[in-house]
DNA sequence: AGTATTTGCCGAAATTTTGATAAAATGAAA
DNA sequence: TTTCATTTTATCAAAATTTCGGCAAATACT
């Protein structure tokens, strides 16, 4: 089995070398890529530079807590995300589906649990998900502020930076005029819904054949779609 | 052979002596100037003491172990370095690259074997990167609080070295001011966000080209990228 | 006194907003 | 189906605003 691609990446966090080492080497026999990373903030590094398939989040981390990480995820990406932890406490699994997580799996766990999980979070994905298109036409970066098309830098200024990030964070959603200025734009602020206008169309020119993942819904507003 | 100038200086790492002595005879002979660290505390005082041009380092050390000292040096540095390892495992060498290690080479090899990768390390910096730029355009020495811009010193007060350092270990990551107000000066500092501004500023002209690599995100603060 | 740091102010440049106009889509009527 | 009127969105350019960098003065620190 070793000698086949690995078909998918996946991102370990944990604070535990040694967790993150049993973890990696049993994924590793099962034909996935792994990644690691020591603490939230070295988690969503990884997760922007390697794009992995799914993430291993653990709760308790230094820096930066999994719960924490699993938002900030969220904010730009669909990836499936699945949450460790040592509590197997309810509120704490309510918590963590209700920031994005797709699965929950309390330690201690079995190996093969974990990795029976993984696969069907992966399977359930896939299935809806086109993984090839938004994974690698448009990627962003929230912590660099960078946006890429087709690997390409494309230089955003910040309302049109916090704008695309609003959309992809809705992503499938319509969203009226009225939403965008609430959610990009602070605290009820009074502008013309003309001003959404003209930043989509200089987002939809600046990122070029990915500026079609933004749609216009008649009468409505706007909608990203991967 | 002997009479030349050594074309590279090379810092061995590994806290067994006859390893160490070993490679550094032969590399002698290889024309490179060895130094030498017993362990990994040891390895980043040599490292900023003497900026050598690659680092030979071993894995499995006392205090503070190879990946670590890989991972701290990075955080400052682009110099080359070389991983080596008893244990030839894939995981490893994974590791070994998300930490920003150039080559992995697993124990035991042959001499002959070792100094070849060496050469291709050098040479592969010294093609590709911009060697004037990116690899000792800018030195930070954390221990010493010396600053080095194209290996000549430059003198800084206390402020603008933290605020060089902080900038630097957030490497390619958008800071707000008032996030670089709490980094550098620490507890809720109230001031004016202009503050950290005229900083910049002086910061980028004592850096003089290094200065560049101070990016200005509008809208939001600064980023340091390499 | 002599640095180092902070603050205020101004001008230049980049960005955002507005307003006017053109283009496109929709739906009803011919 | 075609045409026309209406509504909605796209485009463009100019105005208004914000932001940043530089300068210099004021303040704090040694």
């Amino acid at each position: 089995m070793g000698d086949t691609t690995p078909r998918y990446t996946i991102l370990i966090v944990d604070d535990e070398v040694r967790m993150r080492r049993v973890i990696a080497d049993y994924l590793r026999i099962k034909d996935f890529r792994t990644i690691e990373a020591s603490d939230g903030v070295e988690a969503l590094e990884q997760f922007h530079r390697e794009h992995p398939d799914l993430v291993l989040l653990d709760v308790m981390m230094p820096r930066m807590n999994g719960w924490e990480v699993c938002k900030e995820i969220r904010r730009v990406s669909q990836t499936p995300i699945l949450m460790l932890t040592a509590k197997s406490e309810e509120d704490d699994e309510l918590l963590g589906f209700e920031l994005g997580a797709d699965e929950y799996i309390g330690k201690p766990f079995s190996l093969k649990i974990l990795s029976a999980r993984i696969e069907a979070v992966l399977r359930r994905h896939t299935d809806t998900d086109d993984p090839a298109l938004s994974l690698s036409l448009l990627r962003v970066d929230p912590l660099a502020r960078e946006v890429y098309v087709d690997n390409m830098r494309v230089e955003l200024t910040y309302t049109e930076f916090e704008l695309l990030s609003y959309l992809m964070a809705n992503k499938g959603i319509a969203l009226s005029r009225d939403k965008i200025l609430d959610g990009v734009w602070q605290y009820d602020y009074c502008g013309d819904a003309r001003t959404v206008d003209t930043h989509i169309k200089k987002l939809r020119s600046k990122l070029g054949e990915a500026g079609e993942m933004i749609k216009t819904i008649r009468g409505i507003g706007y909608k990203f779609e991967a």
